[in-house]
DNA sequence: GTGGTCTAGACCACG
DNA sequence: GTGGTCTAGACCACA
């Protein structure tokens, strides 16, 4: 598994997991309808308790982005479709403010700001031959 | 004042605080050197504990954002220069890991988010006469 | 056979073969007396285990539904007679609580939710010929 | 408080609390904006543990049926506006289908069905004054 | 005081 | 063997 969890982050646990998770499937390390392992495969690897990662699991079901099957486990959404919703636009809008903010403050220019979000996005094209 | 608490929000209070502090800062709706309200006086205006207000300040003291005097309160750092740390910067690309991740997923074009990064950008710079 | 099976529901397997055959005695499509597949017949087609399909049948021979001879398998109850027991009202009962008081609060009207009923009980009557 | 649990229901106790809460808000019970229990207090209140009451209001929160304030604890949404989605009006259709087809069968008269309905519907009307 | 996180272990339903 | 539920108790962040 390609998960790297800092214990001694102000992270929680089951946060670093979800967010792992969901830029694995953005990198195409994780392919659409790929089975994830089971909470406590999961857990035992990690070398956590099973609780956590059922957390995380049933997090990233309620927002789509896994299937959980009832007996053969969890698998990325074959279906995945999440959406641009204003919701999620608010939240990122007043994300950036205070990113950029500080940013700008400590004397990041515009252009290395947007270098470093081009480079994550050319890691996620890349993944579609594009 | 200008602040503005979503006590619902999943961002604590003394976040939310600090973060539109710096933001004022960057916006120049506070200026270096400017005075900022009294701990209680800002407490009230909030309708929080003034405890709140309290870490706050130190935490921002101890960013270097402001200088505390003992008697005449609280104010921007007129000497302010925050820098581009290597701490800094790693934490930085880390939140944009998975912010972009989930943005590309979402379906918001590199070109938005892109714009999204310009028009904070262009907030700050329009306070220089740029 | 007209089985259509969500794996990805939160419906345990059995309940939704369970409530399928149940409905599709009310609509017609499966008549008294008539034989149903073999337990390792409807496992096959479906695709799960026959263990499953076991469940099924003794649970609806149980509740009257189905009849099961030693050799010949299994049929639909050619005497059905289920009943309007006081245990069954009140299980209705209890479970149209909670689901009007949630369609009420979504905003539907009464009439829309009378609607959906009459619209499930006229297709049990056509079969009827009334 | 007005939750009546029933510890040998096969419902989970979780679920038990979340239909007596959505109910209640129904019938008026609970007003908008209304203060919940804390998770302890409640979960002392049932007799049971606070982690059960915990995952109750979490997922209340996720479907907009309450608001937690960082510390005022849990409130019914002030601004409830849960709304008839086509998710919603699918499962719902899904679950009269069965609840249909079984009370037609057990000799439950159409008509005897959308009494029921109009009981509990007169039950949320009366809160309004209608 | 509030809720949030994590651990730990038990038992159950499902397939 | 899978996830789901419930209990129990610890520690933390927040206000």
């Amino acid at each position: 598994m390609f998960l790297q969890i800092q214990f001694e982050s102000e992270i929680p646990i089951y946060q670093q997991i979800k967010n792992q998770i969901i830029r694995g499937i953005a990198l195409g390390e994780l392919e659409l309808g790929e089975d994830l392992p089971s909470v406590r495969q999961l857990a035992a690897d990690i070398g956590i308790n099973f609780h956590t990662v059922n957390k995380v699991y049933n997090q990233l079901k309620q927002e789509g982005w896994v299937v959980i099957h009832r007996k053969s486990g969890v698998m990325v959404n074959p279906d995945l479709k999440p959406e641009k919703t204003p919701e999620y636009m608010e939240s990122l809008e007043e994300l950036l403010k205070i990113t950029t903010a500080e940013a700008y403050l400590r004397g990041l220019e515009k252009k290395e700001f947007i270098a470093l979000i081009e480079k994550n996005y050319e890691s996620y094209k890349s993944q579609e031959g594009e």
